[in-house]
Parts: structure tokens; C-alpha cells; sequence
DNA sequence: AGACAAAATTGATCTAGGTCAAAGTGCACG
DNA sequence: CGTGCACTTTGACCTAGATCAATTTTGTCT
């Protein structure tokens, strides 16, 4: 596995161990906080932040939780990428989503959490304790709405997976992934050609509901066809990104 | 966009006709309340949602609103069934859900709607303007507390439908479909048991992403099996719960 | 009631992607 | 600096579900 994808940003951490669990935070020095629910608040407020919350680490494959978990924390990946997933009872497993900085999970209903957590690198995560949070809403509802917000961009990213899954193609759907990874890079302002996969094509597979030889032999007709080149397996140059905007879209000819 | 719903300055007329477009709403009156998110408020905040609330009724297949409009309303259903789904560029379609009595739509990020909503059967909507219901959130927190709930739980929802595009069988899915309509009944205090399906073959095939071919080839295998009876097409007796249920879960033995 | 169109079912055939099997490839670790 | 194991790729073959093509059933309108 490779390991260069931890991201790590130094971030305060006082004293001690800088790969121990469970450590203060210093807010103000997050690198970032534009990205995660934490931008709704100024200064003052980030130090009542600062109160609750937790970081936590995790190592590649390591679980942060699992489905029915009873769901008391949240949290926020500051670094690293992390995958949720579903299962059947014989085993059949459903990404439901990858995960990278900024970005927020554990939000459940009443039955704990509806999707496990692992990681995919190394992982650093900003955990807090939903009922902390909860309290804290009163105080700053524009926390509270931004997380809503972050709700409702997510459930819209559901449902284009809704529509990938029941409707795309196996070359579609990666057309479809790669660009989503390498617009999502962009939004960050980070490189977004070529795109980094720090997931394996068992992962890339799951999460697109094929099987790895389907997702390689997608790859290597991609490549072929001379829209993607792939110098390592966790890295792909999109050399004409229109091709695969039209795969990904359907407007494309034969994209079987 | 369909234009049937021109800003004609609205009549009061409580709760009597109930096809009438465009009224003002009793909301004391409300059979449904509990269901939707009205059931944060009590009776005198009911009035300043009565402000801002309108009536608007639908007839099966009409348009709501399409992918891409700028998305100025959000919607309770008070009965009826809609569907709302997603496009490909070649018309391939993907619903997305189909929502009851209760359910509520028109979040959405600032592109627009992201999916379409169309009338399955007769409908009827309480309508808000966005602008004008968010700007009660700052007065009632618990509203926006209620919608953030079913938000999430929505995004459940679509998660679990994840699971079901990406990983079972068109049987499986078959099989998780009646039990969703049943168990979403009951949860209603609706007979759950015959399960009515108000939409066509062909919507159940866009929802569970099969063809109308494999959706009737598999009630005829589960009718085959004694697990299911359909006196008519909008119509299916649960003979078995259990054994869809194992068939649902996949614990089951072959569920092709 | 009768006629028409839309919806549903069933059968025959095809194919995209799954399954099974066998090499490659590369990186971690002794 | 091998060597072992996990990951990836490729090939051969198979199958669940799609596609194409009739019927059959149902619902609607006059």
C-alpha cells in the first residue's frame, strides 16, 4: 500500500506525541477550515470549538466505525481519505462514498449509524460528541446551518450515484469517478491533472458497483483509446477530458 | 418549466377544495402535520407558516419543477405520489425516489433543483418560498432543527438505495422494494399489508435500475414462489414476509 | 358495451459484465 | 537485494438481465 497519499499538515498539537489519539486542537491554525462546518465561525467562537473538540488518527484500513455503531460522535477529516460502506449479509459490500479533507461524516438518525468508516491512508480526524455540538447550535445557529448545508450537498451527490449505479455503463462510471476526483481537487485547489486514487481498484470497484477486472479492463480501454494515461496504479493523466465529460454524460456513441 | 402555476393572488379557502391551485392552507386542520415538518411548531407558530404557505395541486405525469431550475420552493406532499429522477443525455432515465404523503422536496444547493419532480397520481403540495421559510428558521429554530432531521434521513435512504443499485440481484431488489412500501405504510399508520403501488412497471424498473421486462419477469418468480399474490398490477399481498425479507437482506440461498 | 391505446406479460435471443483462472508487477520486509 | 504477498492485469468462458418481438390485459373514452 502505498503510503504517500497522508497528507498529514502539522497542526498543533500540544506537546507529546504528534501521532497519539485524542488530542487538543488549536482551530485558529487549521489549514482547513474554509472547507469544514468550522467556517461559520469567527475567532471568538472557534474557541468554544475548541472545547469539544478531539483529534483522532487512524492508520490505513483502520475502522472509525461501523454500521449500527450507536452514533455519538461527528466528525471532520482534516487529512487523509476515508471510505463508507454498506454490506449485505453474504458479504456483498457497497461503498457508498470516499471521503477526503473537508469533509464531514456520522450524522445518523435514531438507529446509529447507518454505514461504516474505514480508512483508506492515514487518516486525521477532528471528532466531536454529537450532543457537544447539538448544544453548541444554540448558541451559533449558522454552525448548525452550515452543517445542514453540507447535508444537502451531500444527499444531491447521492443521487447522481443513484443515477450512475442504476444507469451508467462500466466505462461510464469511470469516466464518471475520475472526473468527480479530479473536480473535487480543483474545488480545493489542489492539482486536479493527473488525479490521485489512494484507493484500490477493489475499493474503485465497490464503490462503482463492477468488480476489479471489470474496473481494470475499463482502465486499460480508456487507455487504448487514449483518453487516460496511467504511469502508476494510484495515478491517472486525463488527456482529453471532453471525451470523458461525453462518456460520463452519455451524449458519447458507444461507451460500452 | 411548466407554467401552470401562474402567481395568482391567492383565494383563503380552508381546507374545502381540495383540487383547487394556489390557496391559502388551514393548517390547524392538517391531517398530516405529525408527518411533516410542520410538527415542530405548535398552534400559534402554525399561523406564521400559514403566511407563507400555499396550496398546489397536480395531475398524474404533470411537471413540478425540472433538473436545473432555479430552485425558489420547497414542497411538503399532503397526498399523492410523485417521482423524482435524473437524466442521461440519451434520455436514460434514473428516479431517485418516489415520495408519499408527508415526504418533503426542494433542498437543493445553488445550481438548482438537482432532479426533476413529476406527479405519479393525483397530487397535492403545501408550497414555500425558500427565501420566506428560511427567514422563519431564525425564529423558529425547531423548524430548521426538523428539517436538518429528515434531511439526514433522507440521505439514509439514498444511501441503502446505493446499496441496492450497486450490489443486488433484480429479485433482491424486488423484494426490497415491497417491503420499503410496506414498512413505509405502516410507519404511517397505513395498511401495509396489501402494498399498493400507484406507479407503472416502468417507473419501478427507472427506480430500481432494471428494465419494465425483468421487474414483471421477477413478480412472476416471487408470484411462482408463493412469497407474493398480485390481484392487479397496483396491487401485491406479502404472502412471505420472511422469506423477503431474506431474500432483501441476501442471506437467502439463490436469489437470481 | 365496444374500440382503442397504454400497460403488462411472456418468449427468444443477445451481450455487458461477472466468474474463474493464470500471469504480471511492485513494494515491504527480512 | 532477494522473496513473498498483495494488487493488478489479461484471457476464456458463463450468466443475469437487456433487447427485440409478440401477445394478453387493463383502463379510458365515446
Amino acid at each position: 500500500m502505498n503510503m504517500a497519499f497522508a497528507e498529514a499538515q502539522p497542526v498543533y498539537v500540544p506537546a507529546r506525541n504528534p501521532n497519539s489519539r485524542n488530542c487538543l486542537v488549536d482551530c485558529e491554525s487549521c489549514t482547513i477550515r474554509p472547507l469544514v462546518m468550522c467556517s461559520a465561525l469567527n475567532g471568538d467562537e472557534l474557541h468554544r470549538i475548541e472545547e469539544i473538540v478531539r483529534r483522532v488518527s487512524l492508520t490505513p484500513n483502520q475502522i472509525l466505525f461501523l454500521e449500527g455503531d450507536p452514533a455519538e460522535h461527528v466528525y471532520n477529516i482534516v487529512a487523509g481519505t476515508l471510505r463508507v460502506s454498506k454490506q449485505l449479509a453474504d458479504g456483498r459490500r457497497q461503498i457508498t462514498g470516499f471521503l477526503f479533507a473537508g469533509d464531514f461524516l456520522g450524522l445518523s438518525g435514531a438507529d446509529g449509524y447507518s454505514y461504516s468508516a474505514e480508512a483508506v491512508t492515514l487518516v486525521t480526524l477532528c471528532r466531536f460528541r454529537w450532543r457537544q455540538l447539538d448544544a453548541l447550535f444554540q448558541a451559533y445557529p449558522k454552525l448548525e446551518r452550515r452543517l445542514f448545508g453540507m447535508a444537502v450537498d451531500e444527499l444531491a451527490a447521492a443521487q447522481e450515484q443513484l443515477l450512475l449505479l442504476g444507469r451508467k455503463s462500466a466505462r461510464e462510471r469511470l469516466a464518471s469517478f475520475l472526473l468527480w476526483l479530479s473536480e473535487r481537487a480543483e474545488r480545493r485547489g489542489l492539482p486536479e491533472n493527473p488525479v490521485r486514487l489512494p484507493m484500490t481498484r477493489a475499493d474503485i470497484a465497490d464503490y462503482l458497483g463492477l468488480t476489479t477486472e471489470t474496473v481494470s479492463r475499463s482502465f486499460s480501454a480508456l487507455k487504448r483509446d487514449g483518453i487516460i494515461e496511467v504511469p502508476d496504479s494510484h495515478q491517472v493523466v486525463l488527456r482529453d477530458i471532453d471525451a470523458l465529460d461525453d462518456i460520463a454524460e452519455g451524449d458519447g456513441a458507444d461507451n460500452f
